[in-house]
DNA sequence: GTACAGATTGAG
DNA sequence: TCAATCTGTACT
């Protein structure tokens, strides 16, 4: 049976969280029906001290204030002015901690099953899930419409971590530090 | 008010 | 390799 996670899981530390969320279920409800994808790579951004994140130095804007919502919250923003990006508040209140989903193995509608390029991507995993602005702030522990399930598939995961993408503005640090986690061999992740 | 770059993507 | 297209931020 799947297991709806809750508060608990959301509120540990941001990279712990990160890692445990590789192969749990995004499930979205729309329009009556389920689409499901499966997390198969995400990146961690642990503000004030990670150059890389929009919480840098504790900063709040109209746009990052999502972030310092206590774990299970969503984060969504644009970015290049058409893309959204789906993350995941991490750890506690006031502590400006997120991960960003980028890649899904589709599940539902089983039309996209297999398909690699569906929901490779943050802005295009958005566009699959159909979110935008409204979810911003949604609480994924109360939520009708999105929620997270851990499916208790016994497969063991084998986690790779690399260095995040498209941050090489934050410097040699903080843009090569390994907070980017994917599945091992999955064909559905962002890049090789 | 103006200028500019960004946690991307798909077309060429 | 490049442009699309909007928001936050650092200027004037």
């Amino acid at each position: 049976m799947p297991e709806k996670l809750r508060r608990d899981f959301y509120t540990r530390p941001t990279l712990v969280v990160a890692k445990d969320l590789l192969g749990k279920y995004i499930v979205r409800k729309f329009r009556k029906r389920k689409i499901i994808g499966k997390i198969v790579e995400v990146e961690a951004y642990i503000g004030p001290k990670d150059k890389a994140s929009h919480a840098y130095l504790g900063k709040i804007t109209e746009r990052n204030r999502a972030e310092f919502l206590i774990g299970g919250h969503i984060y969504i923003y644009l970015v290049y002015g058409m893309y959204w990006q789906l993350n995941i508040s991490t750890y506690l209140e006031n502590k400006p901690e997120c991960v960003l989903i980028r890649a899904l193995e589709p599940i539902e509608p089983k039309i996209f099953q297999g398909n690699k390029k569906i929901a490779n991507g943050p802005g295009k995993l958005c566009k699959f899930l159909k979110l935008n602005k409204s979810f911003y702030g949604e609480d994924l522990v109360k939520s009708k419409r999105i929620w997270l399930e851990d499916w208790k598939d016994c497969t063991k995961k084998e986690i790779v971590a690399t260095s995040r993408i498209g941050i090489d503005y934050a410097g040699p640090y903080w843009s090569k530090i390994p907070w980017r986690f994917y599945l091992k061999n999955s064909p559905f992740i962002s890049r090789k």
